[in-house]
DNA sequence: TGTGACATGTAATATGTTACATGATTGA
DNA sequence: TCAATCATGTAACATATTACATGTCACA
C-alpha cells in the first residue's frame, strides 16, 4: 500500500525505523542511537532531529505525547499508522543502483592519488590501512555485543560492517603489494 | 603546508582532483565523471557543478580561462598553485572515523527488518542480492577496463568497489542462511 | 526541418551542520 | 557548590537536489 507520497530522507526513514523498534521515544533517545553507531553518516546533531521529528508530526507519520517529569518539557514519540505503513514501504521498495553502491571516503580519495609522491602515496596506505584496522575493532566489539545479547538484527548489521571493513583492509594491502612490494608472490589474478 | 583554512565539502574537494587529473576542463566533463561513475553519491548535477565552480573561483583555487568556440560561453577550469596544495593537504590529512567509516544504504535497511514478515525479509535479502549482482557486473566492466587502458590508479579504485560488493553479497548470503536455510526455518513474527 | 544528445546555466527549495542558549541532574 | 553531563531546543548558514530555461550541434 503506497502510503504517504512525498519523498523522505534517508534520515528521516531511518529515524522511523528507530522509533518503530524502540517504541515511545524521546529525540534524545533518538539522537544517541545514531551518536553511538559504528556508522558516522548519521551525524545524529540536535539540529537535526528536532526538527526532523516536528516535520514528521506535521506530516502525521509519528505522534508525540508530553512525559514531563517536573518542569521541563517533554515528549515521547510513537509512529502512527500511517508511519508504520511509510517504514514498511520504505523496506519493501525494490533497491537500486544507490542502494546497491556505496560510499567510501578513502575510495574517494584514492583516485586523485597521483597528485602525491610516490613515498607520500605509501603514508596514504599506511594511514588507511591503521584508520581501518581501528575501525575493524569497533565493529568487532559491537558485534560481540549484539551477538551476547542476542540482538540477531543487530547482530547480523555489524556483520556487514565486519565483512566491509574487512574487505577494505584487504584492498588497501593488495594496493600496497602492487605499488611497493615489486614481485610478491601469490598475487592472485585480477578480476 | 595548511593552506586556505575554511573547510570544502567531499564534492568540492573531489572536484579539485579531477580537475587536477584532467587539466584545463570544462564543467560539463566535470559533471560527466561524476555522472560516469559506478558510484552514485556524487550526483554530478548541474546545479550542484557551476555554482560549486563559481565557490572555488571566488577562493582563488581554480582559475577559468574562456574558451568559446563561436558564440557560446564556455570556460576551461583549471587548479591554481592554491588549488594544488589544497588538494595535496586533503590527500595527507589524517584519516580518523569518518574515512574509516562507509555507507552502505543496504545496511541502514536491514537495522529495521524487524517490522517485516518473514516472508518479506526474505524478499528483501533476495533483492538485495540481486541489486548487488548487478552493481558488480558494472564495476567488474569498470575494472576491465581501466586494467585494459593501464589506468593504475582508477584500476585499483574500481577493485576497492569490487571487494566491497563482493564482501555485501557474502554478508547477504550468509544472514539469508542463518534465517531461512539450516535449522529451524522458523521465522519469527513481526514485532 | 525536426529530434535528440550535448552543454551551460539559474531559481526555488529542503536538508543538515555548526554554533549557540538554556535547563536539569549527578556526583566530586 | 561547582563542574560535567544529560537533554531540549533555535538560528544562521551552506550545500545540494529538482526543475526549469535555453543554446548548439549532428544527423535523419
Amino acid at each position: 500500500m503506497p502510503v504517504n507520497t512525498p519523498k523522505l530522507s534517508d534520515l528521516e526513514l531511518a529515524a522511523l525505523g528507530v522509533i518503530h523498534r524502540l517504541g515511545p521515544v524521546t529525540p534524545y533517545r533518538i539522537r544517541k542511537e545514531f551518536l553511538d553507531s559504528p556508522s558516522t553518516i548519521f551525524s545524529g546533531s540536535a539540529g537535526a532531529i528536532y526538527p526532523l521529528l516536528a516535520r514528521l508530526e506535521a506530516r502525521r507519520l509519528v505522534a508525540s505525547a508530553s512525559q514531563a517529569t517536573g518542569k521541563r518539557a517533554s515528549r515521547a514519540y510513537r509512529l502512527t499508522p500511517a508511519g508504520k505503513w511509510r517504514l514498511i514501504d520504505w523496506l519493501n521498495s525494490p533497491m537500486g543502483r544507490d542502494e546497491a553502491s556505496d560510499y567510501d571516503p578513502i575510495r574517494v580519495r584514492l583516485h586523485f592519488l597521483s597528485a602525491l609522491t610516490a613515498s607520500k602515496r605509501r603514508t596514504f596506505l599506511d594511514n588507511a590501512e591503521l584508520a581501518l584496522t581501528e575501525q575493524k575493532q569497533i565493529i568487532e566489539r559491537h558485534c560481540k555485543n549484539h551477538q551476547q545479547t542476542g540482538d540477531l538484527i543487530d547482530y547480523h548489521a555489524a556483520r556487514g560492517g565486519l565483512h566491509t571493513v574487512r574487505a577494505r583492509i584487504k584492498w588497501i594491502r593488495e594496493i600496497r603489494n602492487a605499488m611497493f612490494e615489486k614481485t610478491s608472490a601469490g598475487g592472485e589474478s585480477p578480476s
